[in-house]
DNA sequence: ATCGTGAGTCATCGAATTGTAATATATATT
DNA sequence: AATATATATTACAATTCGATGACTCACGAT
């Protein structure tokens, strides 16, 4: 059984989406904003994410960040908005592919065929590193067989850095694609989150080398 | 240099493409049939195609197929049928994305954007001078094989001279480019900096130049 | 050969950057 | 609601870096 999560704050949007949804087969789940969405994720699993950007409570960008953390599932975003394209594909996000509005349902389905079919494929989402095992997937990391208790925030940033890997990343780098990207916070968080990491990666702590002067830098 | 090719039968189509990809910075050639793709990109290496199916002579399909067998090319396929969705996304074609006619050129280019980034492979971006690799984006420079311990502004300032090396650049130049764009300093800072950096080159610190009564030079 | 100008070198001190720990705030769990 | 956990901020010490100016040296024109 296939099933969508339709968020859209427009009951009107939901609806037709979800009646091409079951014609197409799907089971759909709907959601009015982006909260409700993290909310329905956390208790179910799905086959693929249909996200409105602008919503009330919680926007469609923090919304898919939250739910890529909880699930592995391809997200296409919904927007009125032209302009956005750029920021759409972060890829870390797991935004897979996007539509704009007003759209044909049907395009939309294919679209939902095409991302499901593709997220099908057998990837292998694990980062080794000697007996450092990074599995960006399932979010744990291995330290010689022992799986190491990282905090999520601890878990974001090092596969975000690993992914990157001989990329120095400067803390306001880090900041926008690890935290938001409208963070307001400081520098000097990052530097923190660091040290933790490098505590808890034992060992393989000198993979996170320091970028004077620019950041940090996983170094394979 | 980004290239396209763009392939339609319909030459106002082709050149509203067009006009839109040199609006964004890419090269286009033109083809109006499936054949004549064929033969451009026997002869040319291209960043993304994007292709009509109704064409005469040679259909989009067909040409998808024989142009992946020349390169390993992103294609985008335009549609007027939405009836081909299905079709459309055979993965062993190499179809990446698919526009649907009458399409926005905005959202095309942007999808082009996005073909070209997820097909770029993982590049190493070093600048290599014979035994003298620099990596910008690790920002590491390596003599000889061994690491080179370069203070921030000597890397900075190494990158800048070879990303324009050839080329005499003032001290003032270097103030603007190097350190801030308005920045109240003295020239002999420059001439420490170049020191330091002739020092941790070793052996290759022929590369950077004096020009006299102008500035210093990096030679390749 | 001499002089003037531009370039190279050096030591030094103040400024900027980072690591870490302590503390405060936010979030999740029971 | 209380507790535990995670995240953010702040402060401070330790370190490194960078700018400066005086001095010396090299070049080239006369």
């Amino acid at each position: 059984m296939v099933r969508l999560l339709i968020v859209d704050d427009e009951k009107n949007i939901r609806e037709v989406v979800r009646e091409y949804a079951s014609l197409n087969g799907y089971e759909s789940d709907e959601a009015e904003n982006g909260l409700e969405a993290v909310e329905l994720v956390k208790a179910n699993r799905y086959d693929c994410v249909i996200l409105d950007i602008m919503m009330p409570i919680l926007d469609g960008f923090s919304a898919c960040k939250q739910i890529r953390q909880i699930q592995d599932v391809p997200v296409i975003m919904l927007s009125a908005r032209q302009e956005e394209y750029d920021k759409l594909f972060g890829f870390e996000l797991g935004v897979v592919d996007y539509v704009i509005k007003p759209f044909s349902p049907k395009e939309l389905m294919a679209r939902v065929k095409v991302a499901i079919e593709r997220s099908k494929k057998p990837e292998n989402n694990s980062l080794e590193f000697g007996g450092l095992v990074i599995d960006a997937a399932g979010r744990t990391v291995m330290v010689d067989g022992v799986k190491a208790n990282l905090t999520p925030k601890e878990i974001d940033l090092l596969i975000y850095m690993a992914e990157h890997r001989n990329t120095a990343l400067s803390r306001t780098k880090l900041l926008e694609e690890v935290w938001n990207y409208d963070y307001f916070g400081d520098d000097r968080t990052v530097d923190t989150h660091i040290k933790m990491l490098r505590h808890n990666l034992g060992p393989y702590r000198d993979y996170i080398v320091t970028v004077r002067g620019m950041g940090y830098k996983f170094e394979a």
